[in-house]
RNA sequence: GCCGGAGUGGCGGAAUGGCAGACGCGGCGGUCUCAAAAACCGUUAGGGGCGACCCUGUGUGGGUUCGACUCCCACCUCCGGCACCA
């Protein structure tokens, strides 16, 4: 009945995997064609920037095996499977690493994906590695250079000096998406502003499209979300307020001019009682009058010194000051006051705008600290007066003041506002967005080259395809120097070369692209991953384009995610993809988190910029990891341990290495699926890949165990042992439940439910566990070993996608060639599947009081009359009357009485 | 403050209008063993009862419904994101 324990039968889990492992990689196994007669499934990794800790259990177990077992069962469904990996491997991140450890990042990034590489292998993810991609590689970036040109040429890329946030530490620009709270997304340092001439790609002119296109994608709904409130679009008016400009002076003279304002309601234009400008504001120096000179010189100097996280500090009190000049409200003729203030932006809108302190809470805030009026637009209650309100007016009310006295505060009135401005010739109805231009500009070495020559005659000039790609040359020193320039800048070789239109002398931009531009496109370059022709041949985009099933990390919900879209969109466009919107279905998983020993810190102590590991080291509120120095000299008994995210940084990665040796990749893989939801974020213990060890040993030891009763012949043997309707009841239900596991594995799978597919497996285990301790060591009836052939042979195939290791061993062991990836999915039989007996739930007034259990077919009025019958029921009913029965067919009957 | 997501046993989680707690971890009891481990069998929400059973229970308070973990309203807590965007 048990397993003998002889060595020859264990779970030898180290030689099954390097065994498989071998034999698939002789095979070339994983290898896909873009030609096939199959229909096409692309999954997707977001490809990793491969540092040097190599990967964690986290990124295995929460990335990159879901989705491997998403691709096998594609495969094994017939599929043509497009699942491919490769390295992110220019930018930041690589560089600042290069940097830490005195290496070339040219020698540096080869050796760490390498070591990626290895680690995927090892825990059995099927890559197709013959279109393993690197993006730092000159056969790849030619293309990304090539793609910066038909932005270029379309007016999507262009070169503005504008203030730009820069990063101290980097020495470098960033784009908005690269800042996070206000801190470099690399290295942690308050950002700065700077003037300074920079490459932009115009993603403002895809604001709308962008926003659309959610509409068309199966995408988390909070990754939609950001991405629309990111774009930040604003329906609302632009309104011209003619100036009163100081007395004399040459202005005086001149046609009356007007500041432009924004507005999302341009029906409180009544209530206006002050404008308010940003400090930076080009008419502001214009506006001052010599009184206020001092004071707005003053003001401004004060804002330039606050810091960007301070000035967007919501609680602090308001500032400002006022211009000693008046604006004419256009719709009533008063003249306002003109003040400046650094909680009006000169990056939105028009950086002006009109205060209508009745209606708008930091307005109103700012009346009332400077003594300005206020005065309502709308009224809710009749005797409500401006001076007993202590907060901007909430929505609702009555509109009391203009032309459209008695309109309701809603959307409609504003439309109306908006139309009658236009007709008065005051304003007009406009669309704003949150969303800037993408500045792609780095000051650092480690990028694509941007590709472009200044010439003296001609100007600035897009280097000719031809000539792609710009290398970046190969140097001794990379450190970004600080100066506003690359590197590159200080290498004549690199900068001296002749223009391509008049062949006269010019000089090469040296700024190279941000890394999010490689990873914009990857995702097309995989398709055709060798092209030298091409960035991709049109046959291979619209065989596998879109991507079916992309998987990552949260934190690229408005980074890489709205970049590829945008190029995607421009490509597009330009007639060179066939879809515009790149991902069909997103997912993003959860984190995997570690107990970690760490130490409390006082609030004020400085924080030390992070590595250059996967994020930055903010401590959290009041604690910080011990850095390995700390933990030799702060005793254990001190520690503050705390779950927190797998980094290298953190000292607390678990490599899948270490558990390959320990537990085995299936072991992993199989914990990876089954500890949480995908989503979920995931504590880390041994404890749990302990126990989905325990579970492989135990279908090692039945499966062993019943292997000699397998038939090889069991789909013939089937017709000759009877319907299936006449096998006895133990027979009938283990091939009820192996029915319904199919289902439910597949159906599992395909929704990302990992977690309960491989319940029900082990459900099935646990019931074929059963089936085999009945049976004993008596030799099986035709119809069991038939029964056990199709179930050795079905649960040999489920493990596939999941433990294709240990299913590849079991294949061989049933005596079948090849591998089980190739096998086709098994299907289930909805009739077997069904359930014959169910049970009916019966209930008095909603409270459960009895189970009946009927056949299936059982008539649902038959069912009433059992149920009103039961001795249950007839206890509650004692004397009352049956105001009603709801019979709910296949589920429950509920008996109301009263 | 605003926008998302979530709150269920000792723990990870299952059930999305119809049997709350699937599956696993941990615990308890047993078989085997000189013993232990492993394995196997049983049990395990809380309270009550010798017992068949009964009562209570899905963050809190209301509501809708024959029936609510599930839907609606208000609130609390946690996680993620945005944050003076006019």
């Amino acid at each position: 009945m048990m397993s003998d324990d002889h060595n020859d039968n264990r779970y030898d889990f180290r030689t099954i995997e390097a065994k498989w492992q071998r034999r698939w990689e002789a095979a070339n196994l994983f290898h896909v064609e873009n030609n096939s007669d199959l229909p096409k499934f692309y999954g997707l990794d977001m490809f990793p920037y491969p540092s040097g800790a190599g990967i964690s259990v986290g990124h295995c177990a929460k990335n990159y095996i879901p989705l491997d077992v998403a691709c096998r069962h594609k495969v094994m469904q017939g599929y043509n499977v497009l699942h491919p990996m490769g390295w992110d491997a220019f930018g930041q991140p690589a560089e600042n690493e290069a940097i830490k450890q005195g290496r070339n990042p040219r020698e540096m990034v080869p050796e760490y994906a390498a070591n990626y590489k290895r680690q995927l292998k090892l825990v059995g993810i099927s890559y197709d590695w013959d279109r393993e991609i690197n993006s730092s590689s000159p056969d790849y970036y030619q293309w990304t250079q090539w793609i910066f040109l038909v932005l270029y040429k379309r007016g999507l890329a262009y070169r503005a000096t504008t203030p730009i946030n820069w990063c101290p530490s980097c020495k470098t620009g960033l784009a908005n998406e690269e800042v996070v709270n206000g801190r470099c997304w690399r290295c942690g340092s308050l950002v700065e502003k700077r003037p300074m001439p920079q490459w932009y790609f115009r993603i403002t002119a895809y604001a709308d499209r962008l926003l659309e296109g959610l509409d068309r994608i199966q995408w988390p709904e909070g990754v939609k979300q950001m991405q629309r409130e990111w774009i930040g679009r604003s329906e609302g008016a632009e309104v011209d307020f003619p100036i009163v400009f100081p007395e004399e002076g040459p202005a005086a003279e001149a046609e009356p001019e007007t500041i432009r304002v924004f507005t999302t309601r341009p029906d409180t234009l009544w209530g206006a009682t002050f404008m308010v400008l940003a400090p930076e504001h080009p008419l502001v120096d214009r506006l001052t009058t010599p009184e206020h000179r001092a004071e707005v010189a003053e003001y401004k100097e004060w804002v330039q010194r606050v810091s960007e996280i301070e000035r967007q500090n919501v609680e602090r009190a308001k500032t400002g000051v006022f211009t000693g000049s008046y604006a004419i409200n256009p719709v009533n003729g008063e003249h306002i006051p003109i003040w400046i203030a650094d909680y009006v932006l000169m990056g939105y809108g028009t950086g002006a705008i009109m205060a209508v302190p009745a209606h708008d809470q930091r307005d109103f805030e700012f009346a009332r600290k400077f003594g300005i009026p206020i005065r309502l637009v709308y009224r809710i209650a009749e005797d409500q007066t401006e001076a007993a309100m202590t907060e901007a007016l909430p929505a609702g009310g009555t509109m009391i003041a203009g032309p459209f006295a008695g309109a309701p505060n809603d959307k409609t009135t504003v439309n109306k506002v908006i139309r009658w401005l236009e007709e008065q010739g005051i304003g007009e109805g406009r669309i704003n967005y949150r969303l800037r231009d993408w500045l792609i500009s780095r000051q650092r070495y480690w990028g694509a080259p941007i590709p472009i020559v200044y010439c003296e005659k001609c100007g600035e000039v897009p280097v000719p395809e031809d000539q792609l790609p710009v290398e970046l040359p190969d140097v001794e020193s990379y450190q970004p120097t600080g100066t506003g320039e690359s590197p590159l800048a200080a290498i004549p070789e690199f900068v001296n070369t002749t223009c391509p239109t008049c062949g006269g002398p010019a000089k090469r931009e040296t700024d190279t692209m941000g890394g999010s531009a490689c990873s914009s496109w990857y995702f097309l370059r995989f398709t055709d991953p060798h092209n030298a022709q091409a960035a991709f041949s049109q046959e291979a985009v619209r065989y596998w384009m879109p991507v079916d099933l992309y998987a990552g990390g949260a934190e690229h919900a408005v980074g890489h995610l709205l970049y590829a879209r945008f190029w995607t969109k421009v490509l597009y466009d330009a007639g060179l993809v066939p879809v515009d919107e790149p991902f069909m279905r997103y997912r993003n998983q959860g984190m995997m988190l570690a107990y970690t020993p760490g130490r409390e810190i006082r609030r004020d102590e400085a924080v030390t910029p992070g590595d250059e590991d996967d994020e930055s080291d903010e401590p959290i509120e009041n604690w910080k990891v011990l850095r390995p120095e700390e933990r030799q000299t702060i005793p254990p008994d001190q520690w503050v341990w705390r779950w927190v995210k797998m980094s290298k940084s953190k000292g607390n990665v678990v490599t899948p290495d270490e558990m390959a040796e320990k537990y085995g990749a299936d072991s992993l893989r199989l914990f990876g699926l089954f500890v949480a939801p995908f989503e979920e974020t995931v504590q880390w213990t041994d404890k749990g890949i302990e126990s989905a060890h325990n579970y492989l040993n135990r279908v090692w030891r039945i499966w062993t165990d019943l292997r000699p009763h397998y038939r090889p012949d069991w789909r013939e043997a089937l017709a000759g042992i009877g319907p299936f309707e006449q096998w006895p009841e133990a027979e009938r239900s283990l091939r009820r439940t192996l029915h319904q596991t199919i289902r439910k594995v597949g159906d599992d799978i395909e929704n990302f439910r990992f977690n309960t597919g491989v319940a029900a497996l082990m459900k099935f285990t646990n019931d074929l566990s059963q089936f085999r301790n009945a049976l004993g060591s008596k030799a099986p009836t035709d119809t069991q070993a038939t029964l056990l052939s199709e179930v050795l042979e079905t649960l040999t195939l489920l493990l596939s996608p999941i433990t294709p290791h240990l299913a590849d061993e079991f294949w061989e062991r049933l005596g079948k060639e090849g591998f089980t990836y190739k096998q086709p999915w098994p299907q289930y039989n909805p009739e077997i599947a069904a359930e014959e007996a169910i049970t009916i739930v019966v209930q008095v007034n909603g409270k459960l009081r009895d189970r009946l259990v009927v056949a299936a077919e059982t008539p649902t009025a038959e069912v009433e009359r059992l149920a009103l019958e039961s001795e249950k029921v007839r206890a509650e009913l004692n004397g009352k009357q049956v105001r009603k029965v709801i019979a709910v067919p296949g589920k429950l009957v509920n008996v109301v009485i009263g």
